[in-house]
RNA sequence: GGAUCGGUAGUUCAGUUGGUUAGAAUGCUGCCCUGUCACGGCAGAGGUCGCGGGUUCGAGUCCCGUCCGGUCCGCCA
């Protein structure tokens, strides 16, 4: 038996009793005669006490930081009590003592506010995982994970794994791809998503299913964004969008109640697609705090409720050449500086942003108004400005001009940012918000035509299946293609948006195969293309498919917004980096020229 | 594919206008210390300034290239 307890759980009803605990040395304090050690393990720290008797086996076999040692010893109340530790009440007076293993000296302090660097913390993962920050961060994982499927367990679905080895589809993201040596000059693709799987596992009629798996996608990374992730992905039958809205809301909340002990009882608030994009400019919008855009022009066609031109703006040539013009409101900003506002301007300015420049208006507390574009614009023109923008005194008007796109995206990072600047995102608050009725259709100007959104697999509103069937979806004049009805179709899609990340997304699919040839006809697929592609899905969908649909959950970025971080790779015990390695294990890498063989590869690197 | 910030002791960083022997903290090693818990005190070791080239009497510092890492844009159905 190597321990009797872990180093987390003596408390002063244990004094007296024999114990063994087994650890690693976290810290060695000497003081001549007697000897500190404070051991580790996944449970806590104990305080070992080394008395005289002992120092000459100390002196001739001394432990380091990091050596694994296993102590018997006397539970004894401490004289010095330690408040910051769980077990700091007590110490173990150790009687025999065996170093189990030596280390070698970490490069790294194992500490909350470890000294080590991310680059390095990635290279020494395994002692990374040692530091608590990490390791708690690991055990949220967990949490999320078990409520997850506590819940889903509880609704009657059922866990059933999928194939990671199957055919690449060149719609979405980019695949990884695997060389088959059985099948050579053949390749397997990891999967994106189990999409087709789960369809098909409805017309099966597991009417419920689940999985917790990992996705791969081989696209550039960010800090929220790794080349394999995990999804809790899940599809149901026999639903409608309303149904999957109300059994995932559920799944949420439990989380929150599971994990973080949150009762989350509001309903969640919706808004469709054109709100967010109207009103925050953006599909994921943070909902802590308002702040809306006002659009004191604009031309965005695929939105139905855009406001005209107002008369306003005669003679000031950059709202006339605007082809749309956004303004915020912040609260209680009125007062910034000179300097402030120059600053302002300069973050709008960078690239990332890529405005030309940044127009403000000061609502003072006097009730007077101040803007840098005076001498366009008289007083009375500025208090509509104001009214639009629902500014009370005290408030900084901020107006953004340009492209309708670009201006949108803008204003809706400029609104995080003072949203930020501000403290209106207020940490360890959660708001959760559905987005519905996104676009079907997107279209790709590379490509010269319509993409999914979201997938080729997501059903248009019932309502508007004639208009996408009786419509060419060829365009002549790419620059039209605002215009064409393809631009209005909204899909039964929904996204889940917590604090402004979107943390999961679905539709209901398509389930008649000749809706679905339709589709893929929309998307510019040739029918034996479609049938070679997707023949496998047609076919099971000419067997009694059932309507379904369903949603999946990035569970990493889930995991790291419960943790409070902007970062999954916290939230992963063995991330990538930003170039898609692991320099860990120094992954991918070469590989042997017998294995190239075998696979009757060659390598021909420009 | 692009932008941007960084790379100096084991580690985290400082290093001025290009100028003597490249510093601090922490970690590490040795000695002292019976109640510490960020222990303390004394002493010591520790550097290919990412790499390659250039400018210069002289480069950690300036220029060019390159590699590595962070963040972002494009991309991510």
């Amino acid at each position: 038996m190597y321990r009797s307890h872990t180093c987390g759980e003596l408390q002063l009803a244990d004094i007296n009793k024999e114990v063994t605990l087994a650890g690693w040395v976290q810290t060695i304090r000497k003081f001549g005669s007697i000897t500190f050690i404070d051991l580790r393990d996944r449970y806590g720290i104990t305080q070992l006490l080394f008395n005289e008797s002992l120092n000459a086996r100390l002196d001739a076999d001394p432990p380091g930081r990091e050596f694994v040692l296993q102590a018997k010893g006397k539970v004894n109340e401490r004289s010095n009590k330690n408040a910051n530790l769980s077990t700091g009440d007590i110490e173990i007076v150790v009687t025999d003592f065996t170093i189990l293993n030596k280390s070698a000296v970490p490069p790294f302090t194992i500490q909350d506010d470890t000294d080590g660097g991310d680059d390095l913390r990635m290279k020494f993962r395994f002692l990374d995982l040692r530091r608590n920050a990490v390791k708690k961060n690991i055990e949220l994982r967990y949490a999320v994970n078990r409520a997850a499927r506590d819940y889903l367990h509880k609704n009657s679905f059922i866990d059933i794994e999928t194939p990671f080895l199957i055919r690449s589809t060149p719609e979405g993201a980019r695949d990884f791809v695997v060389p088959s040596r059985m099948n050579a000059g053949q390749f397997y693709a990891l999967p994106q998503s189990p999409q087709t799987f789960k369809q098909l596992l409805m017309v099966s009629g597991f009417d419920r299913y689940f999985q917790v798996v990992k996705c791969f996608r081989d696209e550039d990374l960010r800090a929220d964004r790794q080349p394999e992730f995990t999804q809790i992905d899940c599809e149901m039958s026999f639903v409608e969008q309303e149904d999957i809205l109300q059994m995932f809301e559920g799944m949420v909340k439990y989380i929150f109640k599971e994990v973080k002990g949150i009762d989350y009882t509001e309903t969640i608030e919706r808004m469709t697609w054109e709100e967010a994009m109207w009103n925050y400019g953006n599909d994921k919008p943070d909902i802590r705090f308002e702040m809306k855009l006002a659009n004191l022009k604009s031309a965005f066609k695929a939105l139905t409720f855009g406001e005209g031109l107002s008369e306003v703006f005669k003679g000031f040539k950059v709202f006339e050449d605007a082809e749309t013009i956004l303004a915020i409101a912040v609260k209680g900003c009125a007062e910034y500086t000179r300097k402030q506002l120059d600053e302002l301007t300069e973050w709008v300015k960078r690239p990332q942003i890529g405005m030309s420049g940044l127009i403000y208006c000061k609502y003072n507390s006097d009730g007077t108004l101040k803007s840098s574009v005076d001498k366009f614009f008289n007083e009375e023109e500025l208090r509509t400005w104001a009214t639009k923008t629902n500014a009370e005194p005290g408030d900084l008007i901020l107006i953004l001009t340009g492209k309708e796109e670009r201006t949108r995206k803008a204003m809706s990072n400029l609104r995080l940012y003072m949203g930020e600047k501000s403290r209106l995102r207020k940490h360890g608050e959660f708001k959760l918000l559905w987005v519905t009725d996104f676009p079907l259709f997107e279209y790709d100007e590379e490509e010269n035509r319509w993409v999914a959104r979201h997938h080729p697999f997501t059903s248009p509103k019932p309502d508007q299946i004639e208009t996408m069937i009786n419509n060419d979806p060829l365009i002549k004049n790419a620059d039209k293609y605002l215009e064409h009805p393809y631009a209005t179709i909204k899909a039964n899609a929904y996204d889940i948006i917590l604090n402004g990340n979107e943390i999961g997304g679905g539709s209901i699919r398509i389930f008649q195969r000749d809706l679905q040839e339709k589709m893929f006809a929309a998307l510019g697929m040739s029918k034996e293309e479609a049938q070679h592609k997707f023949g496998f899905l047609l076919g099971a969908f000419e067997y009694g498919a059932p309507p379904h649909g369903g949603i999946a959950f990035g569970f990493d970025r889930l995991c790291a917004i419960l943790g409070g971080s902007e970062s999954i790779k916290d939230f992963i015990a063995f991330p990538k980096n930003n170039s898609g390695r692991d320099v860990m294990i120094d992954a991918p890498s070469t590989i042997d020229h017998k294995q190239f063989e075998e696979l009757q590869i060659k390598l021909d690197l420009k």
